[in-house]
RNA sequence: CUGACCGUAGCUCAGUUGGUUAGAGCGCCAGAUUGUGGCUCUGGAGGUCGCCGGUUCGACUCCGGUCGGUCAGCCCA
């Protein structure tokens, strides 16, 4: 085989021995999503997997690194006058508030409450938990500026990975102001920085006057006094940015929710306001973060709105995936859907029967499959137990005869004889 | 892009100081049991030892290059 799978993408299989590639455990993933998400009032929308640049560009960020050097872009037919660049999405937001926006929804009884999840693309340099094509869980609510709706978002995840039993998570919270604050910050940190420029790595230097909010976060300069000593952006948030800060961690504490400050917790998106957080696990090497995410009071405007706060988070299903497995948690995903009825034919007589019963079963609801390879009975048995069916149908000489047919319980290992039009009934007799 | 480590069967891996027919376990197929799965036993299929070149009488093994993978840096899901 000399075609692969390019690199950062992967396949997702059937069978436990995938492990977090198992289809299944995704399949359940998405499930319980989608639960927590009706549960606290979410509605999906389903965003195009591909957008326009400009919409990154404005939406994620001019100055990101995701739209400096990740973009995943598409080439467009090259002898269309109209065609524009495009790209496959880094991240969700940008398209959900574009679908927002353009489809009238701010019309809508507000707030908004989106969720939504699939794949999302990013070209840059894979290791472990960090891939080219990964898979988020997202949510976005539109159109609320109240704190508790930060922490609903929170609490909202948190609860996903409950259900899935992981524990030993950290809850990092920040607030980095926003349009009012920032700028005073902002000097604060150039002039902090400012005599420090020749020590720092070529990148801080383009940061300090591009996004200087990067000075605090590069790991390159990790360690460097004047990095540890850097002013924090809680000692300049503006009145309304304080408050909503408080606000915030008052209603993580009345939910229980055990959280740490993490003043470097910055984002590399540029449009973040207000919250900033990361939900971290300490099992995933150097990609920590399971997920993360905040608030973009500003966004919505950028992208052609009228003003209108928002809130999200991006959850990587590939890192949760892997985080269960390190931990050994397989408990949510013991009960796989199983084989209700494998048909095993004996002879040319028997095989119309079979074929006719194949259908009845299917067409009544109950899942059933039949030996397409002309096997012996012996391999016919051995494959339905490796498909992991409950029964067994046996059809052959006598039985279609009698207008019988003899039904094998796989678990109990009992057989008996049942005529062919009670079949159904009894195996749905006993299922429950 | 930079660095470290790694490429032998579908999977996980052995393979001695270079020595001629490259092995095991699991999985797959078949038989033992011409009408009965799981357990057991027996047999079978399956490999250009990533690729190219070099050293050598001889290379899976040593050297160089190259491609691929993994992890790490920047960053983040």
């Amino acid at each position: 085989m000399s075609i692969q799978a390019p690199r950062g993408f992967n396949d997702i299989l059937p069978g436990e021995q995938y492990g977090w590639r198992d289809s299944y455990r995704w399949q359940r993933l998405e499930e319980i999503f989608r639960e927590v998400a009706r549960l606290y009032g979410y509605q999906e929308l389903r965003p195009p997997m591909v957008e326009y640049v400009d919409l990154f560009v404005h939406g994620v960020g001019a100055t990101t690194d995701i739209v400096t050097k990740e973009m995943f872009n598409i080439t467009p037919r090259g002898d269309d006058p109209d065609a524009r660049r495009m790209a496959m999405r880094p991240e969700f937001t940008a398209g959900l508030v574009r679908a927002y926006l353009e489809n009238g929804m701010p019309n809508n009884p507000q707030p908004t409450k989106i969720f939504a999840y699939g794949p999302a693309f990013r070209y840059e340099n894979v290791q472990k938990g960090r891939f080219r094509g990964f898979h988020q869980l997202d949510v976005e609510v539109f159109g609320a500026q109240d704190p508790a709706v930060d922490a609903e978002v929170i609490k909202l995840g948190l609860d996903v990975v409950a259900r899935l039993g992981l524990t030993g998570l950290v809850v990092s919270v920040n607030s980095i102001g926003c349009p009012n604050c920032r700028p005073r910050y902002r000097e604060a940190l150039q002039n902090h920085f400012r005599p420090h420029l020749g020590e720092l790595c070529e990148d801080c230097n383009t940061r300090f006057e591009r996004n200087p909010l990067r000075l605090i976060d590069c790991k390159r300069d990790a360690g460097h006094p004047a990095q540890q000593s850097a002013p924090v952006t809680l000692d300049y948030l503006c009145d309304d940015c304080r408050t909503h800060w408080e606000g915030l961690l008052s209603h993580l504490e009345a939910m229980g929710i055990p959280y740490q400050i993490d003043t470097r917790i910055v984002r590399g998106l540029d449009y973040y306001t207000k919250t900033v957080f990361e939900v971290l696990h300490p099992k995933l090497g150097a990609q920590s973060a399971l997920w993360g995410g905040g608030r973009y009071d500003g966004l919505i405007e950028v992208v052609g709105g009228k003003p209108t706060p928002g809130v999200g988070f991006g959850m990587g299903m590939e890192r949760v995936l892997m985080v269960l497995e390190e931990e050994g948690l397989t408990a949510p995903f013991a009960d796989r859907p199983r084989l209700d009825v494998f048909v095993v034919t004996l002879g040319e007589a028997a095989r119309p029967v079979g074929l006719k019963l194949l259908y009845e079963l299917r067409d009544a609801g109950i899942s059933a499959d039949i030996d397409y390879l002309g096997r012996s009975l012996k391999a016919q048995m051995k494959y339905a137990g490796k498909q992991n069916s409950r029964y067994v149908v046996i059809l052959g000489e006598d039985e279609v005869q009698r207008g019988e047919a003899s039904v094998k319980n796989m678990d109990e290992g009992t057989q008996e004889s049942v005529p062919l039009d009670q079949i159904i009934s009894h195996v749905r007799r006993a299922e429950v």
